[in-house]
This record gives C-alpha cells, structure tokens and sequence, in this order.
DNA sequence: ATAAACCTTAGAGTTAGCTCCAAGGTCAAG
DNA sequence: CTTGACCTTGGAGCTAACTCTAAGGTTTAT
C-alpha cells in the first residue's frame, strides 16, 4: 500500500505548527521531507509524523532541539565500541527523565492538594499557595548531595 | 531559632546557576531577596531556597518563567468567586502536567528499550533508534482528534 | 592600607527557537 | 487565463532567558 503523502501546510495544520516551524526544523537537521516533488514542494509520509510527534513531545517536556536531534540520531549497531557509547548517551538521558518525572510528580501533588483545598470543602485553604501546597506534599528531604 | 541567612554567590553556587541570574530572577519578579543588609547586599532565608527549587524544577520540565511566575502567584482565598478562577486555572495547569508525564513515560520506555536492547544481550539491536523503540512500545493509538 | 573577593546597578550582547517578509513559482476553480 | 491559495528561498526581526561589561562600593586577609 502506498503511503498517503501530506504537503506542508497539512502536516502544519495537523500537528498544531506552523510551516515556518517545520522549514525552520529541516533547516536544524531535525525533520526531512520524505521526498520533493518536481516542483520543490515538500512532501511528508507516516514516518515524519512520527518523528515529528516526538520532537513535539519532547520539546514539550523541555528537551532543546538540539538534545531531540542527538536522540533522533541514536543508533544501536552490531559495533560493541559504538554500542557502549550510546548505551551511556541513553543511560544519562534516562536520569534525566527520572528526575523529570519525579519533578513533574511533586508539582502535580501541589496542584492537586491546590485543586482540593479550594473551594467546595468546608475547610476553605488549607495550603494557600503552591508553595506550602509543596511543602505539604514533601516526605522529608533535606539534603544537598549532588553538585 | 534565627533563620540563616545566604548572600547571592552562595545561594547560587547551592543551586548551580549565576547571580546575574538570580538578580535576572528578581527582576522578573520571580524570587526577591528576604532583606538587603545597609550596603544593599541580598540575603536569602530558607523560604526563598525552596521557592528557587520549586522553580528550577517547574523549568526543567519545561514551564515558561512568566508561567511559573503565575504558579507562584496562585493564592487560594476564601472568596469564593478568586477561588473559582484558581481552581479552573490550577486545574488546566493539571492537564498540562499529566500529558506531559504521559510524553516523559513514553520517552522513558523507548529509552529503556533502546538501553536493553544496546549490547549486553544475544540479540543485538532489536529497536536501531529511538523512533523505532518507541513504535515498540506503542500500545495502539492512531488517531487524530484534537484541535 | 591595599589587594582579592565579594557585592551593587544599568545596560549591552548572546543564543535558541521561532516568526515574518519579500519576491517569486504552482495549481485548481471559475 | 486570471485570481487566490498554496508552495519555494533567503534573510531580517522578535522574544525569552540569560550572560557579560563597566563602573563602582564593601569586607577580609595580610
């Protein structure tokens, strides 16, 4: 089955950019056309979508285009010198996400305690802002080991 | 007990990041010193250290400095009509962060697969790439409905 | 008492990531 | 066969978030 080919604008239109973005993206080395047509227009496949999508997602968890463009570029080969090298690209990329998420989680917990405080309970603003919303959801963390 | 107290330079080099960047911060109106001693030095208590953690986390995982701004700005009041505002601006603040845990997960597992995949094993290099491992994980979601 | 290592301000410069503009080619509809 | 909505390129302009420079005040150590 022959794949469905978006023109610019489309794939702009679908994904929530602008086509500026997406010639701006080439340009960086992020996301090439599948293919041109004769009369230069770019076309996109399934395949740009995706990789589109991803640097979507990641740009929105706050990666640079340029972290997105080293991820897009891993790749695991057979070459056990190589291998090793993207092993540990991935396994510091992979802290980072942890912390990602565990940063994400607490904001998440004080957003939650903030939507719960407020209103509708009798017990109006127990935690007032985000911070002490913050400092309620903390187990106990004090420590500064890590430079 | 008397709150100790930090000058610019330590409280930056505590957090890893530049006085110029601190006083960026202030001027932003992100983070004001707890006092200025009589020759006009800054001097940051406790309170102002987890305010500055709070938003070095919500940056890292890609909020804008005017977004966290109004975070930090949140008050849950007993007036039920700002309570209302809060709570429908905390809660879209909610969505926000649950889709981006749901992009962090998803980055995080393609990155797994690509680290088990990457040497150590028999079989090497079942996902080549990042897009590759991700399209792995992917449970089934292909649609496009939204916006 | 003077040098090193801090701090202050105001303002200029830098980088990333777009965003817009000008000048022009392409194509479907009427 | 022209009008309007696309597309192309190159390059200028913009905003956010720093980062640096200049000119100067303070504090500590010798």
């Amino acid at each position: 089955m022959k794949q469905t080919l978006h023109k610019i604008g489309d794939l702009a239109e679908a994904l929530n950019l602008s086509s500026d973005t997406l010639r701006y993206y080439e340009k960086q080395g992020l996301l090439t056309a599948a293919k041109r047509s004769s009369n230069g227009y770019r076309f996109y496949s399934e395949a740009e979508i995706g990789r589109l999508e991803f640097i979507l997602s990641a740009k929105k968890v706050g990666f640079t285009l340029n972290e997105i463009k080293q991820l897009l570029a891993l790749e695991v080969t057979k070459d056990e010198k190589s291998c090793a090298d993207v092993k540990s690209f991935v396994d510091d990329k992979l802290d980072d996400v942890n912390i990602r998420l565990l940063e994400l989680e607490r904001i998440k917990k004080s957003l939650l305690s903030l939507s719960a405080a407020c209103c509708g309970g009798p017990e109006p603003a127990t935690h007032c802002t985000i911070l002490e919303a913050l400092a309620g959801t903390e187990v106990s963390s004090k420590s500064g080991s890590s430079a």
